[in-house]
DNA sequence: GGTGTGACCAGCT
DNA sequence: AAGCTGGCCACAC
């Protein structure tokens, strides 16, 4: 029988990543923090870093660090696809930082409850 | 089964 | 004030 616990920390992490609203973005540590225990955040950064490997398409460019900068942008191919693809949602990036990243901030445990 | 790693976070110098 | 180091947990080899 499959329950919640037996699916894979990373699995969550995607689960988490593809219920974030277009045009909101969360941080690596809140999603940490939703899923396991707040330090395990560089855990996400990796899962993400494994996304690729999924069939279906994760959001991970919805989900930055805590001030709201594109630390993983290089993962993503080419280091302008990240930017354009928050902008395109209504973001405003600039120096690989999101400038409204407080109003577009989505809090899993408050949203996702 | 131990070691290394990872897109972070917080504290210390 | 700014830069760096350590610590954290879960997964792959």
């Amino acid at each position: 029988m499959k329950n919640e616990k037996d699916i894979s920390f990373f699995e969550k992490v995607y689960i988490v990543a593809r219920k974030i609203p277009r045009g909101r973005v969360t941080s690596y540590g809140a999603i940490a923090a939703f899923i396991a225990a707040p330090g395990s955040a560089r855990m996400v950064g990796w899962a993400l870093n494994n996304c690729h490997s999924l069939d279906k398409f994760v959001p991970a460019h919805r989900v930055v660090n805590r001030n709201g900068m594109l630390t993983g942008k290089h993962h993503f191919g080419n280091t302008g696809t990240m930017k354009q693809l928050l902008e395109n949602e209504g973001a405003i990036i600039e120096n690989d930082r999101i400038i409204n990243f407080r109003e577009l901030f989505w809090n899993p445990s408050t949203e996702l409850s």
